[in-house]
DNA sequence: ACCCAGGGTCATA
DNA sequence: TATGACCATGGG
């Protein structure tokens, strides 16, 4: 069975699923909280604490840097690791002010915004990518475990890569097609849809739009 | 009672 | 550089 390659993965995705509409936020600055919070946690708990933020009023940077621990930290229950994701959620606030908010940061070229990011206390390869895509529409295309699961099982990838190497690989392959930023976006979207649908508990893929080409080399994460 | 979820940091070897 | 511990809630 040949392999798939990941233009093939994205189209067959995209022909199932069709478009998946992301970021789910109303706001750059909403897209920077909710990619924080969903930091090894499940959306669904991410949306409840945006709610707790919005109906307290708080949905904003100046608030958050500027209410007390205890309160923001309850805010943000629901969405687990409150005590840290305090802090972390504070520290991108200040970064966010200091420069200027959005209209200061969407002038910058990609590769600065992006070091910049990786420098706040707590946003990491992921967040930042999540960030430069989904808030400031940079042509960044994001790893997470569900790219990595995907990959590994189609054989398209060693499974050792760093997210670097593994961020490279992908985005060159899909150099070709017109809109970049457009197919990260969808093609991030859809590689989660698709894992929640059907690829998370069955690893052979058994309804799957991929089975095609799975592997089906058993247990690989 | 487990396991997982749209990660990241820190201490240790 | 490479693991392991830790953070913590809610749903299956």
């Amino acid at each position: 069975m040949a392999k798939p390659s990941p233009g093939v993965v994205f189209d067959k995705l995209f022909d199932c699923y069709g478009p998946q509409h992301w970021w789910p936020a109303d706001s750059p600055f909403e897209v920077i909280v909710g990619a924080m919070l969903t930091q090894n946690t499940a959306w669904v708990n991410v949306e409840r604490a945006i709610g707790n933020l919005r109906q307290a009023n708080a949905l904003a940077a100046d608030a958050i840097l500027h209410a007390p621990p205890r309160r923001l930290a309850q805010w943000l229950k629901p969405s687990g690791y409150f005590n840290v994701k305090a802090k972390r959620l504070q520290h991108v606030c200040a970064w966010y002010l200091q420069h200027g908010e959005y209209a200061g940061l969407v002038q910058w070229e990609t590769p600065p915004l992006r070091e910049s990011l990786l420098s706040v206390h707590g946003v990491g390869f992921e967040t930042a990518d999540d960030i430069l895509l989904y808030a400031f529409s940079r042509p960044v295309f994001v790893i997470d475990a569900y790219t990595r699961r995907i990959f590994n099982r189609l054989d398209l990838i060693a499974g050792d890569e760093s997210y670097e190497e593994l961020r490279g690989h992908i985005e060159r392959s899909l150099r070709r097609r017109v809109d970049t930023v457009a197919i990260y976006n969808e093609f991030h979207a859809l590689i989660v849809r698709h894992a929640k649908e059907v690829c998370k508990v069955k690893p052979d893929c058994d309804k799957c739009v991929l089975r095609r080409y799975c592997a089906r080399k058993g247990l690989s994460k």
